[in-house]
DNA sequence: CTGATCTCAGTACTACTGACATTA
DNA sequence: CTAATGTCAGTATTACTGAGATCA
């Protein structure tokens, strides 16, 4: 059931659509290799969500969520200030007041005041947020994150595009 | 102004936190190289959609419309049926038919009614449609669909590997 | 009767804008 | 005073469930 998304077997296509959308375009628009790669991006990001959220949903966790648990078990004291969550995981700052209320109404996070800055508050994981992160990691690397058919070398040379394509849009800065 | 998401000015980390995440993964948890393609998917995705919707907002559109009115655009009759729609766009029935009517409202396409089956709804392109469509389009290939940094070689190699992980998912099934 | 097609109501999640209070 | 931080209210978009009407 949770395949729903992952296995569409209500009316698998016999053929690609997006390739066939991409010869059309070859022929009436112009050069389609970059529509045909954005659109694959779009299409494979929606089936890892599917396929991410469905092995959460047990744990009451979104994909979203679990990667702002996963970044506080990661942080030295398993706390970071509201900002400097934003910024790690690229969220607007009402997502990351939206995210934190939802895990602290779980009491998987606590918000603390900052010794220091009286403005910002400090994200702490607890114990129970600890618990269920390692549960949530054992559904997801289960299911290998929903990502398949790809062996080591394909994943890592996915990632190395990837990264490159963030690299130019300024996601980062990198020697 | 549109470059906002795409060139996050405010805060440009000085390295890329995927990668950070990826190493502290390997450290404590353990091989990590499917989890940092999915969150390099995640995130590629993340910057196009605002790139591409950014593009698309002037002409009305979001990238589900623009992909919709495309669809239609390259069929033989400028019109389709709701449920192949549904099919090649990989959209659920009711997201369907949100988008139509948007697209419906705006005057861009038409609903009609099948000759021999009167479940099915015919959507058609109106001429306006044709004509936002050119628009959009030009307005997407002026700025490459968001997508930077990788020459035509390795745009390729994108598609490819995506298009295997869809096979593998069951996103249509090839001879 | 079974199943396909489409619609509607309602929920959930996230992104975003604009405004605001607090504080460095 | 200027800038940073976090919150709140409200809007937009899409995905989804469940129910229902129509029809092959």
């Amino acid at each position: 059931v949770a395949y729903c998304a992952l296995m569409p077997s209500h009316h698998p296509l016999p053929f690609d659509p997006i390739d066939r959308a991409a010869q059309l375009w070859q022929d009436r628009i112009g050069p389609a290799a970059t529509m045909a790669a954005v659109t694959n991006i779009m299409r494979v990001q929606q089936i890892l969500q599917s396929s991410v959220d469905a092995a959460l949903r047990p744990h009451g966790l979104t994909f979203a969520r679990y990667e702002a648990l996963v970044l506080l078990v990661f942080s030295r004291q398993g706390s970071l200030p509201m900002n400097v969550m934003g910024q790690r995981l690229q969220l607007h700052p009402t997502s990351v007041t939206n995210i934190v209320d939802r895990l602290q109404a779980d009491h998987l996070v606590e918000r603390n005041s900052h010794p220091s800055d009286r403005r910002t508050t400090l994200v702490t994981i607890t114990e129970a947020g600890r618990q269920r992160q390692k549960m949530a990691t054992v559904a997801l690397t289960d299911i290998d994150f929903g990502l398949i058919g790809l062996d080591d070398t394909q994943t890592a040379q996915l990632t190395a595009l990837l990264t490159r394509v963030r690299r130019a849009a300024g996601d980062f800065t990198d020697p």
